[in-house]
DNA sequence: CAGTTGTATGTCAGAACTGACATAGTATGC
DNA sequence: GCATACTATGTCAGTTCTGACATACAACTG
């Protein structure tokens, strides 16, 4: 699945977007979090394919139920900053990846 | 308050320190979690004294309560990286300042 | 020492999160 | 068409988190 339609998927979910201030029905501080929201969240599942492994296989490995994956990579809005970031760390990402995510200027 | 005694009571509140890993009653990714709530919380310390404010302000500022404030700055383990992080936010910092934090050459 | 200011700790009801399960959707191959 | 594989969505009980409150502690001042 391409970021175009990860977009798309999360905007559905009721995320804002792209010139996430622009939709003033945020204040910048909300904007801030959601971005991270979503960088975090794009870059899972970035990270799930690369380990070519399905939902099913993931969540065994991670000790959770492939619906809470499927969650997550769609930008639920149960799926807290904890369980994505302790779930990336799992996935072996380091502090510094995990960082760069944050900061906007992932590989 | 300097970083040692920081330290000093984050460990006697649970935390493993320093070169985390070489306490091996916690695997690395629990060590990189654990990393990343220490280096969150001593910025999140740092930038209220930044800003001149006692608990009880801040804590009405964020809508928050000076016992939570406290127990952020002390690693209480009732404190989640989503209520660090959001309320570093809403203090002012920006995505990138909070990935310096999580990677760990914060200034 | 009594009063004041700032911080720490314990507890708790209400809210949010999580893993699990069921079920439905969406390809792709036969 | 019907399987099969993978993913999405809804629900829920158990757990965890959160703000609030009470109270205790520490440092300072008069």
């Amino acid at each position: 699945m391409d970021e175009k339609e990860q977009q798309k998927r999360l905007e559905k979910a009721g995320w804002k977007f792209g010139t996430v201030a622009e939709f003033l029905n945020l204040t910048p501080e909300e904007s801030e979090i959601v971005e991270i929201h979503i960088a975090l969240t794009i870059h899972f599942e970035m990270k799930r394919n690369e380990m070519k492994l399905t939902q099913v296989d993931l969540a065994e490995k991670l000790g959770s139920s492939q619906s809470r994956i499927s969650k997550i990579e769609n930008g639920d809005p149960t799926v807290s900053l904890d369980l994505l970031i302790e779930n990336l760390v799992r996935m072996g990402a380091t502090r510094k990846e995990i960082a760069e995510v944050i900061a906007g200027d992932a590989a």
